[in-house]
DNA sequence: TTAGGTGCAAAGAGTTTGCTCGTAT
DNA sequence: ATACGAGCAAACTCTTTGCACCTAA
């Protein structure tokens, strides 16, 4: 059967190989926030004859035509999840890498106006919170970790399920 | 004379070489957010005799260390900032890539209690926002631009004066 | 004196691309 | 028929590392 991200490629008018339609199909599938190489592993179980070149191109074109969305959760690999998913956030879980999304709506008015009073129209935000469940083992709490580059998760072929 | 970061450097027994010593005063007086190449720039124009690799290992060091924190706009490359600096947040300007630092110290609570709510102990966060003055050219405003990943600033050396 | 730092070039990781061949429309 | 996609390998960008030499403490 048709997948929900082939109807859009359709929709679009975009030519559907055999090896759009798999990688279409993983995607619509993916209950997670796959990396490439992730996509790229589930992709080849279907159907052998995919390179991962063409999973780089495929979600490149997703992206640009705003049917995925690229995550950047820190470990340097870009990682994607359908882009009509509702606007929502996400907590990684420092020890397990595990994402756990969440939402909240109100902050995007806050987030508004705290760029209104800087000067500027707010164009998009990223919001990732990272957290630690009460009692894990706490690991290497660095205290100058940074904010915006928290302890690499255990493996990154792990992180995202 | 000494510099911040090298006598915090001191403090923690770090051995002072020549390039460390110019790495931290570079550090030191940065007033933005650079990238290596940036830092390696300035280093450079101080004292010839400085590689790469050894900013790169500089600025490892001090993360490690908790003196310098790492931040990622997107675009590929880390940036980085000395950590004592306050708790604040960054607003980019999509247009210029420009950076924009600001506080907003309610954000902490509310982002606690989002985290408790979900089964985590906050431990850090990330809050980036991607802006355009008013006014300025709508540029390549393609819909489905990931908050998460923005369009890439003009240029890449550019950003972060 | 010697543990540790540095420069250089090579190696890695993730991603993109040139070229030729293949195929959806 | 033909414009566009795919496979492969080479190229690219950012970052790390092995090794021989150097230097702060």
């Amino acid at each position: 059967m048709e997948s929900r991200i082939e109807r859009l490629c359709i929709e679009r008018g975009l030519k559907m190989t055999g090896q759009r339609r798999v990688i279409a199909r993983v995607l619509s599938d993916a209950a997670d926030h796959p990396d490439v190489e992730e996509l790229y592993r589930r992709a080849s179980a279907l159907d052998r004859r995919i390179s991962i070149a063409t999973v780089y191109r495929t979600v490149r074109l997703l992206e640009e035509q705003g049917i995925l969305a690229r995550r950047d959760f820190g470990g340097g690999r870009a990682r994607y999840e359908p882009s009509e998913h509702g606007h929502h956030h996400h907590l990684i879980d420092v020890d397990t890498g595990r994402v756990i999304e969440f939402e909240d709506p109100e902050h995007e008015r806050v987030l508004a106006a705290i760029a209104a009073r800087l000067g500027f129209d707010l164009v998009s935000y990223r919001l990732t919170l990272f957290g630690r469940r009460p009692g894990a083992r706490t690991a290497a709490a660095r205290p100058g970790t940074s904010a915006d580059r928290p302890a690499r998760p255990p493996s990154a072929a792990e992180a995202g399920r």
